[in-house]
DNA sequence: CTGAAAGCGCTTACAG
DNA sequence: CTGAAAGCGCTTACAG
């Protein structure tokens, strides 16, 4: 233990009891205002730094909120997770809390360990951040402690998930471009792949079906294979005016594959993305997409946790965040728009 | 509190002290082997789960390590900063440690405030990853423990820090170019912006004058105004051969640049960058480039703090950590190479 | 308005 | 090999 200055060492050169300082120092009642005052002076004087781990055992709270990342997630250029734990971490900060990172190693996954954070009662809650495998969301239930699915749900789980919504996003996209005068509109994406791809394609789906377009078998292009790595895509036969894209990357690698095919975007194909991440303005011209709300997603988030910290028996159900288009230029408008 | 296991249950069910539970638990010596096994079993059945506070308490260690990253580096393309502290979340693992990531908002770097990670002892030691303000490193060696500068140094402050090898990395990249048969190169970065750029600059500069090379002023070309703004590169009359670029995404700027000026790399000119960022790899050719090492940064970081923590009058001063080029095909190789 | 006592859950000497 | 006692720094009743 270093030297460190305790209330007791403040009270002892002021000549009263601890209780008092805390009392001064946590702003309660039953202290004068100029007692208090001189308190905290000296404190500060002293350099007195609270020890919030004495709090903790009194209290049974930590003051931090765990969030798990999957390895798989954090590769070189998935920033997106590190983006959103960000986010949650100047959140918490509101709440008085902290963010702890945990990746959960595949290891651990496979062998349906309880994280450390947990077993060593670190943390007040869980925020696991990423699909992880149907097994492990079994463990998850098993930990007795508050806890969030962020970006992704399980039908099954009974636990409280925050998304973004991906449905209503891919529908309005498509609604977008069908203002626009599209009319042939592809969907690109391997739709069994990932549950927001499925999503997206619903969305997609139904704007086409609202607007009494026919989908066609030749509008699904895939764009990655079963175990998730991209693959070329295959542009069809008869040319669509418009792809809706399932995200900006592969958005990206359909711009690439149809400039080198002679297709120019916006002129020949309109093409728009989702997420709104680098790649969104690394083609020329820069893609219309969809915005995911990370801020939103944080905020939310971190709400709903402290919320289930405060009242255990609290539900949110699965929540919805709204992104927003951002319009740039891979879309042309068409003669035939209204 | 909520209705915790504590080793006083434990101890209770076996009808044994809550000593011997707290022995038996942490593998000391004083228990018969079979009464551990039988108090690690029941622990298991019970659902303990340890009560760290309780430890940190005692002892007067948090087991967490605080990581500052300075709210401007955190913006949308910035990732650099979030994976260097996922990486050292996954090695202060191995210390039985956790990261608590606190970004330090400019209002608090502004008014010199003291992080509530360290107000509230919330830490055993802090790492600053990214550069602070001058003044805000004052506040920083005001700290009462152990510290450490990630990616950055400051000559007057005597805190440890560990920076990447910025000068021998584009020392490195220009012999690379001068043994490609290159005698023409150019430096592209405003050296005046940050001590990388500068350090890097250096490099590429000692390499010329190692190899007869004569530096001229309108080899160096800058990128940013002083504000760190983007500005458009501004190529030479006299075109070099070849470009040593003080980041991957200024060495990206320069190809797009290049291009629309009819140059093409590497037929016309070479190319290279520093960090091996996503931008390497989004110019075509993919540009040979210094890669970062980024897992052995937060591991020597990690070790240091760690070392520190266990020690603290440790010094160990300014460590370099050496990036390795990445060779791919933005280099010509020149006739006139040997 | 102020403080003595008890307790949070654990660990560290020390005694047996 | 086992355990009673004390203590880490704080807060929460409760008494004065």
């Amino acid at each position: 233990m270093k030297n460190n200055i305790t209330m007791k060492d403040i009270a002892d050169k002021l000549g009263v009891s601890s209780v008092t300082v805390s009392k001064a120092l946590n702003d309660k009642e039953g202290v004068s205002d100029s007692l208090k005052l001189k308190i905290k002076k000296v404190a500060g004087e002293m350099g007195y730094r609270f020890n919030s781990a004495a709090k903790s055992i009194k209290e049974g709270l930590s003051y931090n909120i765990g969030v798990m990342i999957p390895e798989r997630f954090t590769g070189l250029n998935d920033s997106f997770y590190l983006r959103v734990y960000q986010q949650i971490a100047v959140h918490l900060d509101h709440y008085g809390y902290f963010g702890i990172l945990n990746i959960l190693s595949s290891e651990d996954e496979e062998e349906l360990n309880f994280p450390r954070l947990y077993s060593e009662n670190r943390v007040d809650g869980i925020i696991i951040l990423g699909q992880v495998s149907k097994k492990y969301i079994e463990t998850v239930e098993n930990m007795e402690l508050p806890k969030l699915f962020l970006d992704f749900y399980d039908e099954h789980a009974e636990i409280d998930s925050i998304v973004t919504d991906n449905f209503y996003g891919a529908y309005e996209l498509t609604n977008y471009l069908i203002h626009c005068g599209h009319r042939d509109i592809a969907y690109v994406g391997n739709i069994y792949s990932t549950s927001s791809i499925q999503d997206r394609f619903l969305g997609y789906y139904k704007s086409l079906l609202e607007h009494g377009l026919v989908f066609e078998d030749r509008m699904l292009l895939s764009d990655r294979d079963e175990r998730g790595k991209f693959i070329e895509i295959e542009l069809p036969e008869k040319m669509p005016t418009a792809f809706v894209c399932n995200c900006d990357q592969v958005a990206y690698n359909l711009c690439e594959r149809l400039n080198d095919h002679g297709y120019r975007v916006p002129e020949d194909c309109s093409v728009v993305g989702f997420d709104n991440d680098i790649y969104a303005t690394l083609t020329s011209p820069p893609l219309t997409t969809m915005e995911v709300d990370i801020e939103q997603m944080a905020r939310t988030a971190v709400k709903s946790i402290m919320e289930k910290v405060s009242n255990p028996n609290r539900r949110n159900g699965r929540v919805m965040v709204q992104g927003k288009i951002i319009f740039r230029d891979s879309v042309r408008k068409l003669d035939s728009a209204k």
